[in-house]
DNA sequence: CGCCGAACATACCATGAGTATGGAGAGCCG
DNA sequence: CGGCTCTCCATACTCATGGTATGTTCGGCG
């Protein structure tokens, strides 16, 4: 049986970690105090560096906490039914409405790379968000779909496009127009690469 | 006639800039003392203060410094002759080299943006490199070598791309390769958006 | 020559990340 | 039930660093 310290443990560490993820996304890491946190999650600095060993290793909770949330959803929608052309599309789709989330966007896209350094912020993508749009991208040229580019730097060059429109989208005074035009975009992108075999419809 | 005393306080000025972009290259925004940056251009902070209202604006002035250098290369191909088609390529071409220079990958793209503030990084940036990829693309479209696609979001996704596929080739084993892989897959998206009329060579 | 002010240097303060140590209570053993 | 232990967390510090306040030097100018 699962003891109540554990459960207590576990509950002020999840706080901390919500308490990180509300505050980073609001103020920025260099802008928020680790005292703040601890104060927002009813904790002082003890319990923190008992469950984190610095400032860094809480920023990294607080990435993975957002970077999941995104993760599952793409993942349900990759593994999911359809065709690979119709499941990457709907990802794309998700994907842009992830980048809604202020969280997301502030944590994962902008800060984690200069926080986390850039080196370990791949290797995290890696398994992530980018790996998704990677194997989407393989499973289209492997399906015949799309012609065979660097499967690589393009995902990459699509990966960067997508982060970047971002931000241009949250930032725009109507989110929703910016990003359908930005999603309409890149589908025309994706459907000039297609292999021009059958006229499929697009869906 | 210029008195010698401005001479000497132009110089130090520009000794503190010089050392700024080289540290915060180096070591980053964050990892960077201002007394490691005063130390290295040979004065005190006394000296850093009467220049610069604080850290942020001696990071601004680093960012000036990093990007109008390739500014200039950019502009001098974007507005030098040749037909529209042409000078894009060439300032692309320059633009993924200048992206192999450290400081400007993590000055100007990396950590500005975080640094100075998305919404400051975003007007700097209108003036510099980002206007000139969404010129470049406007005269494009002007000139009817590509489809007419909505310039603005489109452009973003260009520098986005670019900016992100630049940090993958500095970071790669072979950055030479990888650089020309990704120039190739630009093109070839460019190609594809260009309305097919003659069949001209590229160049 | 003498003074004025720009161009610095020096000494200080405040904040916040990280550390050392103490205490409280849950769980286990007798 | 009583004491023992070890996790979990609070309190009280240290230290680095950005920023400030004040002193000092020296070129330029009347």
């Amino acid at each position: 049986m699962r003891s109540r310290r554990l459960d207590y443990s576990e509950s002020t560490r999840s706080a901390l970690v919500d308490s990180a993820v509300e505050l980073f996304t609001k103020r920025g890491y260099a802008g928020t105090s680790l005292d703040e946190i601890a104060k927002r999650a009813r904790v002082t600095k003890g319990a923190l560096y008992h469950h984190f060993s610095g400032k860094q290793a809480l920023f990294e909770a607080a990435f993975d906490q957002v970077e999941s949330l995104v993760y599952d959803r793409l993942d349900k929608i990759m593994t999911g039914d359809g065709s690979p052309w119709e499941r990457a599309l709907g990802a794309l789709n998700a994907f842009i409405r992830a980048c809604l989330d202020p969280a997301y966007q502030r944590i994962a896209i902008h800060e984690a790379p200069v926080v986390m350094g850039w080196e370990r912020w791949r290797e995290a993508e890696e398994r992530c968000s980018f790996g998704l749009v990677r194997a989407g991208l393989q499973s289209l040229i492997d399906a015949g779909e799309v012609e065979p580019v660097p499967v690589e730097v393009t995902a990459r060059l699509l990966f960067g496009a997508l982060s970047s429109a971002a931000t241009e989208i949250a930032s725009s005074p109507d989110p929703k127009k910016v990003g359908a035009e930005i999603e309409d975009v890149i589908v025309r992108m994706l459907v000039r690469l297609r292999r021009t075999e059958p006229d499929v419809s697009i869906g």
